[in-house]
DNA sequence: GATAATACCCAGGAATTTGATAGGGATTAA
DNA sequence: TTAATCCCTATCAAATTCCTGGGTATTATC
């Protein structure tokens, strides 16, 4: 049960971006620069979080990515939620299960999802760039 | 972050066990048939929770795969942690993290990781084939 | 209006991981 | 001796993951 890649480096992408929110945009190349990771694979993980609103971006010169809340009003939880698709740990999460009812398996999955959450949604963004 | 098969199918075989225990061995192609996958698929599971001291088996005619400690004394993080190999969601929780001190994430993996463990075991394997 | 800096879109591919199969060997009750 | 069983290890196909690359659209600045 391994968090993907995605989901670390996004997490980081968001820290710098929460790191100077209030500054204006940040460009890609700065970000990519600070988060040590390439431009092109950034702008990935950029564009999914754009497209769940946590971020927004402003194009031409000049022009880079910022957050659309205050740190304070994000949480790890809906981050990693976006970055990795879910946070469901099994696919019978999704939705799809017949057998709810007769799996013995099924409690163990639905309460740990619900625990991973409630853990994840219980941190903001700026507690993690503040430290506490 | 998805669990993998491996735990899944693992713990289905567990409950099939458990469901027996007391009663003698349970052989591999009867296991298989109850859980409804292949003999060789299972056999490498039960391998993996044989070696990690959860169940034991007897070889020959008659043998077979049995808990070695009753279900109320088995939990569903141990076993999970046997079949994932580790429940630890980054690799920096697995010891070789440089920069734990500075990096700005390490903090919630490692809190994750703890809320993860807790509440896996604090679920028997008892508790969960008789419901509740 | 031209230029340069930027975000945006999408195709593809190498490497890794996963899920599973296969064959043969060792052990033991009957 | 035989048949039923667990044990070991190699291999493989499919899926997924991680990342790169090329080209397009937009916009501030000169």
């Amino acid at each position: 049960m391994k968090l993907s890649s995605k989901g670390r480096y996004g997490l980081k992408a968001m820290c710098e971006l929460a790191k100077h929110y209030g500054e204006g945009a940040l460009s890609l190349p700065y970000i990519a620069g600070e988060t040590s990771l390439s431009e092109k694979y950034l702008e990935q993980l950029l564009s999914v979080l754009k497209k769940d609103n946590l971020i927004d971006a402003t194009r031409g010169a000049n022009g880079g990515y910022f957050l659309k809340r205050p740190p304070e009003e994000i949480s790890v939880g809906e981050i990693l939620r976006s970055l990795e698709n879910g946070l469901e740990i099994v696919d019978c999460l999704s939705g799809d299960c017949r057998n709810k009812a007769t799996c013995h398996t099924y409690g163990v999955w639905a309460k740990l999802y619900r625990e991973i959450n409630k853990c994840l949604d219980g941190i903001s963004l700026k507690e993690l760039v503040e430290g506490e």
